[in-house]
DNA sequence: CGTCTTTGACCTGCGC
DNA sequence: GCGCAGGTCAAAGACG
């Protein structure tokens, strides 16, 4: 959960299941139709059939299940909040002076120089606060850092760059630790990827190989995958867009340890995995997401142990404290493969995020 | 034979 | 407007 959502004074989640996301854009006119629409009804009582008497029960019942998330993610925010500085206290009272860690991250991955857009982008996507994916926010910018950029956009006054950017799929990186000696640039995160492009690009000397998500005829998704220019045993893929589609089903229990012969085609046929814009399994340790890998481990235990009701610092009971976390981790991931549950998730944040925007035109 | 990868050509956006 | 660089297309070849 970001921090910037949780300091939100009210952060009453409004589940909008079933109903697009409202921008702030489109308040008014959006406030305006329902209306108009309820008028229409009333002007025919008459076609009120069985159909639409079941079409209100479901209604009636979608606004309870509705009413039930958002209760529950609120005390799971609430307690994560809690874990959160509780956290925070622990380390400071521990007084590790553990800077955030120095890896290639920083300049492992070299932006286009002339692609200032994507550019912003990526600094967006690797901003400390970028949404971790794991709770089905998919790697998208940070509100606040989106935010900023939107007052940036605004001052420049340039309204077709924003809307470009604001047009753009969502940006995140995934960073992987391979062979050096193996050349593919394949990178194993649970989808299959039918390879387009190659390109050899100005600031690395490794090519940059382009995937488009072949699983889904019509699934947007597309990946960069190329060598960091810092440590070329790091494979540095980056993902642009949203899978709109359900997971591929599991390959066969060996191909979790696909060794180098798998690296043929080990892209379209892939070990039960992580989706790629949520965050690798723990039985994955050789991926890595750029962003602040350490603080994700933390949240993850964070949320596992507010999900589990179970304090962090309860170092005893270890084993059990793991099956629990495992519960509450497996809860978590079937509740972010739910599409719809993310699609109302997601248009209930971005309202409320769009609401509590402190750039309010 | 169907699918996937390779790779040169082409397209597009950006800076000068 | 031009040149550069990133991104995409699509024909040809490889592979199972």
């Amino acid at each position: 959960m970001d921090p910037w959502i949780s300091s939100q004074p009210s952060l009453s989640l409004d589940l909008h299941v079933g109903l697009p996301p409202l921008s702030r854009h489109q308040a008014p006119l959006a406030l305006a139709k329902p209306k108009v629409l309820v008028e229409e009804n009333f002007l025919q009582p008459l076609k009120k059939e069985p159909e639409v008497a079941a079409l209100e029960t479901e209604l009636q019942r979608m606004s309870e299940e509705n009413r039930c998330l958002a209760e529950a993610l609120t005390a799971v925010a609430a307690k994560y909040e809690a874990l959160r500085s509780q956290y925070t206290q622990m380390v400071a009272a521990g007084a590790t002076t553990t800077g955030p860690s120095s890896t290639s991250e920083g300049g492992s991955v070299s932006p286009s120089r002339k692609r200032k857009t994507s550019e912003s982008l990526d600094t967006v996507a690797a901003a400390p606060g970028a949404q971790h994916p794991q709770y089905g926010l998919h790697g998208g910018p940070h509100p606040g850092a989106a935010a900023a950029a939107d007052q940036t956009e605004c001052t420049s006054g340039e309204p077709c760059k924003r809307i470009r950017e604001e047009c753009k799929p969502k940006v995140s990186k995934l960073y992987v630790h391979a062979d050096p000696s193996d050349l593919s640039l394949v990178v194993k995160d649970g989808y299959q990827w039918r390879k387009y492009g190659q390109k050899v690009t100005k600031d690395n000397p490794c090519p940059r190989a382009y995937f488009r998500c072949s699983f889904a005829p019509a699934c947007p998704v597309k990946k960069k995958v190329q060598r960091s220019a810092d440590d070329n045993t790091i494979l540095v893929a980056t993902y642009e867009g949203e899978h709109n589609h359900g997971q591929p089903p599991p390959a066969p229990a060996q191909q979790a340890h696909d060794g180098p012969g798998a690296s043929k085609n080990a892209a379209a046929k892939p070990p039960s995995p992580p989706r790629p814009a949520a965050p690798p399994a723990p039985h994955h340790p050789q991926l890595h997401h750029h962003h602040h890998h350490h603080q994700q481990q933390q949240q993850q235990q964070d949320v596992a142990a507010a999900m589990s009701g179970e304090p962090v610092g309860a170092a005893a009971a270890a084993t059990s404290e793991l099956i629990r976390r495992n519960l509450a981790e497996h809860m978590a991931m079937t509740l972010t493969r739910d599409p719809s549950f993310k699609a109302a998730l997601v248009s209930a944040l971005s309202g409320r995020i769009l609401e509590l925007s402190p750039t309010k035109e």
